[in-house]
DNA sequence: CCTACCGATCGGTAGG
DNA sequence: CCTACCGATCGGTAGG
């Protein structure tokens, strides 16, 4: 018999994920120290270990968990819009008022941290953060090939480069908020990204 | 009398600096530790330490030493050209060459990665990040104003526009050559930023 | 520029 | 989920 139930040490676990994902925007993957999970939580360090059994695996939760709460920030705002330009206008919008609030937790855009923080480090950390990486820029192309499929784009149209010139946009606007404050940052973005997804 | 002369404890400290910079542009300034430094030139920590008297005056100096690097390997590629759109494009094109080799020691590009490192961490390391990124910005709208001046670029164009999206290419290519290995991103850089430096 | 330390913190383990 | 550890490493200091 286990001293807590299933539920109570899910719970717990949950617990500790959403404040790695707090101190991971802050300062980075690395700065999720077991150490300081288990001081802020008021838990002893193998009690938060545990759940988790390497630092590795922690961090691959951590990461996890913000790409849920990025898709639930951003992604889901343009779920049921027709895909094309008008599913793409509002995406970006919905980035650039995610990049505007500061993130998660202020922090800045977490896969552009984890990115310039893991780019260097071969592992399963890295590969997580690429795949992610990826599979936001293939979302990107998609929705601008469906934008050229629907006639709303020139048909000679790159999609991978809508993607990869977006993609740009909200790091550039990201680095401003985030380095220089620079508050004209999203106004920037959004007429960049909305001269960049064109169409009618 | 010093153990060592002036000059051999400079050139000390300039090999000392020269390896700090490979180290932070793979693993990030945090990443240049004392030990590490005095480990790989075969000298004692207090040796390694003794030049700077804290770890922060090592982190600015290993900053200003990659700047300095930047400054060689990309803006002094287009010194001597007209300003304008010409001096624009030169700087362009060496700005993706070097994020195409690789940025220092092929670990991408020195500044995005010490702007995210520290745009959470107050302090002076933070503060030199900062004005070296908006003195960068500032080059960059210096020369896109130039541009218009001469009739070159519309006159209704807006530098810190161009700047900013200018950044966000190089960003955006910096990421996908450091972390999905795209070999493609030289060339779509190259094809967004003459887009955008656009004029005759 | 060295040896020899300091206290703090790291990831991780033993044993309950 | 806890206490009580382990060896390694951190930035920094004393004293020469």
């Amino acid at each position: 018999m286990p001293r807590r139930s299933a539920a109570e040490a899910r719970e717990t676990r949950a617990r500790i994920l959403r404040r790695a994902v707090e101190l991971a925007a802050l300062d980075g993957l690395e700065g999720v120290t077991i150490g300081r999970l288990a001081d802020d939580l008021s838990m002893s360090k193998a009690g938060v270990y545990g759940h988790f059994g390497s630092k590795e695996a922690l961090q691959l939760a951590t990461f996890a968990l913000a790409i849920e709460q990025f898709q639930e920030l951003v992604t889901s705002k343009a779920d049921g819009t027709t895909a094309g330009v008008e599913r793409l206008r509002r995406l970006c919008d919905a980035w650039v008022d995610y990049l505007a609030a500061g993130g998660i937790a202020e922090g800045g855009c977490f896969l552009t941290a984890a990115a310039t923080e893991f780019d260097n480090r071969p592992g399963p950390v890295r590969d997580a953060v690429a795949q992610a990486g990826e599979r936001w820029l293939s979302y990107l192309g998609h929705l601008a090939a469906a934008a050229v499929e629907a006639g709303e784009l020139p048909s000679d149209t790159d999609p991978a480069q809508i993607a990869f010139e977006l993609n740009g946009i909200a790091m550039s606007a990201n680095q401003a908020i985030q380095l220089q404050r620079d508050t004209s940052a999203p106004r920037r973005a959004r007429r960049a990204m909305h001269r960049t997804v064109g169409g009618s």
